[in-house]
DNA sequence: GTCTATAGGATGATAGAC
DNA sequence: GTCTATCATCCTATAGAC
């Protein structure tokens, strides 16, 4: 059975030339073309090219903001909270890498609610992981660097692991987890 | 008197809405706009909108090469080189963060020999400071994880710093490298 | 150095036939 | 569900006046 609607297909498309090209440099007629079909074709099936960014957007950004609110729920230390932030990034990559590149570069050109919506859950999601570290760093988990250099060198690692994952990913997921907890804990030297 | 060509002031206003919409998304219309005059004006200084884009890219790109083989011949421990080249990297984003966002993220946009000037020197860098970690690993002075990893989280890192220093730039550099040095290396537990 | 006017083509989207 | 035909608009770039 084929559960792969053809509206899904073509955000599957979508995804992938967003990411080789960016949103704003890819036509309808080469989304059309890469399913071999007319540009007219799709609006059968979406209302616009808007609908492909804001569903690939949003969809991840409810994805990434469900995983912390449960990270947030648990019981143990602060550092196991960055841990499992960290695996969460990881399984996200693994699992969308194309749509990443959306999030991550494309979100800018959401209108109206949608990116009203999409601006309030990335400020949430960074709130909470910054809360995670501070009470980290006033628990003595965590060494006392300034809260935002930490956020922001673990954040930025996460955000752009889809680049290198597809490249670089013969590495199996778990060794992933594992070396990335590691250097971004414990650092290199 | 004054430094800055007519020339100059385009790249420089290019560069900042490159960095807001990103390149696909800005029209000359756009640049010539929010610098008071018509967008045919542009042509009288450049050739065309892909001039912006290499120059932007170019100039960085070689800041980088150049900034690189500086560290490269030096005589100091692989440790010692990582921190020069995390330094040489918040220099430039000091100087040159619109710039920057080009280079991430639109340097596909490069058109021919531009292309394939920008893609090779890119290269080189990223196997240059893969190079300095992997003798780091061997000489000991680096923990053994994988060299791919530690590679990429640092220069991740580096290279989005220019999305967060505009935001939460208050920090003087001198502390920003102080810290930013620690926790890539050292690592936050 | 800037302007108006415009060429020549691409773009998102719709109407209506099959 | 896909097509052809088309609209209205936007795009980069050029020509030529001032």
């Amino acid at each position: 059975m084929n559960v792969t609607t053809r509206k899904e297909e073509i955000i599957v498309v979508a995804s992938r030339l967003f990411k080789e090209k960016g949103y704003t440099a890819v036509s309808m007629r080469d989304i059309a073309q890469a399913m071999g079909i007319k540009a007219a074709s799709l609006y059968n099936h979406i209302s616009g090219k808007q609908e492909l960014l804001s569903t690939l957007v949003l969809r991840l950004a409810e994805d990434f903001t469900l995983g912390m609110e449960a990270v947030q729920q648990e019981s143990g230390s602060q550092v196991s909270k960055i841990r499992k932030v960290i695996e969460l990034h990881i399984d996200i990559t693994v699992n969308a890498s194309e749509a990443l590149a959306a999030l991550n570069n494309d979100w800018m050109h959401l209108e109206g609610e949608d990116l009203h919506r999409f601006v309030g859950m990335r400020e949430t999601y960074e709130e909470n992981f910054r809360s995670i570290i501070k009470k980290g760093i006033e628990a003595g988990e965590l060494q006392p660097h300034h809260p935002e250099v930490i956020l922001f060198s673990i954040l930025s690692t996460l955000r752009t692991l889809y680049l290198w994952y597809q490249k670089r990913g013969k590495l199996d997921v778990n060794v992933l987890k594992k070396d990335m907890v590691a250097v971004l804990l414990r650092g290199i030297v």
